[in-house]
DNA sequence: CTAGTTATGTATCGAACGGTAAAGAAATCA
DNA sequence: TGATTTCTTTACCGTTCGATACATAACTAG
């Protein structure tokens, strides 16, 4: 089994690191000498360990998107379909502007434009936002029949509406918008829920 | 006045040309290389013409940024802020989907995230969107002095709000929404708005 | 006409890109 | 111990990046 010379860093770890660069530079934007810079390794041990960049920000994609299945099926636990959007949208506020890691989300920001060479990356984004969006519909649809969302909701389109709420505040993050601000928003969300 | 030979391309032309690619491709995604396939010149054209990368972006971003304003301001000469506020996302909505340039918003998608090289672009995008999120909430003020908006209420985060929404659904535009999806985001907002 | 000026096309420039070859170092196995 | 395997380091590969040098073409002024 452990045959060989045993790798001097770990693989968890630097995935962990390269997730931060990522997520502050985007695809594009994150160039191999600078993730190795931030992993502490060298090029060949990042290819030897990861594959290619591309391969590369595909695991740290998975690791983020699981962070982010583990918040939502929290949320979507709440008793009622007004309380998971709020505790959704929430949880989104303090995760965009966690000061622990670059403000935004990887899903927004890792490519939402780019050149050809980036294009597979950016179709896999956002069919990754695509599935948070249907998640939260099913869950929606849930509501309805367990009768706290009233049946003549257009669920599709509220499901949509908070997800682009959601990439929204993305932006926001991106920018200058701090926690408070983002709060603000969903206040304004929230006033608004029909019934 | 005119010495010397005569510009063979129109630059008003080649800078719209150079806003199409920008506008897909983001401000990092577009290479000089694929710029000038577009516009039609050679490098050394479009440096004579435009003096840089980045100077050609700024234009191309002033232009994009003027076609909005004009827009914005049509759409807050509306007698009252709901008006006002769905004009604008009606507006935006089909903006982003208009099948005569990429879907998407240039605010949003030029330089969301981005390389060290880039990040004078990205504040420069950055400064624009809160740029118009200014100009909404002072038109909200206004609609709150001529009493169409209940006092109590919270401008600066309506308009942030609005903005917020805005660029998700830019985001939302950039991957698989179809104008008709962006438009029922927009009733979920409309559905919503308060008084 | 000639002289002066500006734009054009070709053919690159140095730097940075993503990615690797090669040799030495550190482990396991016999 | 020595053979084998795997990782690390250094140095570098070919390509593409943004940006230009240079010679020539097209115009105006005199």
């Amino acid at each position: 089994m452990g045959l060989g010379r045993p790798r001097a860093f770990d693989t968890e770890e630097t995935l962990g690191k390269a997730l931060v660069v990522f997520q502050r530079k985007g695809y594009e934007g994150s160039s191999i000498a600078e993730l190795t810079e931030a992993m502490g390794i060298n090029p060949p041990s990042l290819y030897a360990a990861f594959g290619s960049k591309e391969e590369l920000f595909r695991k740290a994609l998975e690791r983020y998107v699981g962070i982010r299945e583990d918040f939502s099926r929290e949320a979507f636990s709440a008793p009622n379909a007004r309380e998971v959007v709020e505790r959704l949208l929430r949880g989104t506020a303090d995760q965009l502007t966690d000061p622990q890691s670059p403000p935004g989300c990887l899903l927004v920001q890792g490519a939402l434009s780019c050149g050809d060479a980036a294009e597979p990356i950016k179709e896999e984004l956002c069919f990754r936002r695509v599935a948070e969006e249907v998640a939260l519909r099913h869950r929606l649809e849930r509501a309805v029949e367990e009768g706290d969302l009233p049946r003549h909701i257009n669920v599709a389109g509220l499901a949509r509406y908070i997800a682009t709420v959601s990439q929204g505040m993305a932006v926001q993050a991106a920018g200058t918008a701090t926690r408070k601000d983002l709060h603000a928003v969903v206040d304004a969300v929230m006033q608004g829920w029909p019934t």
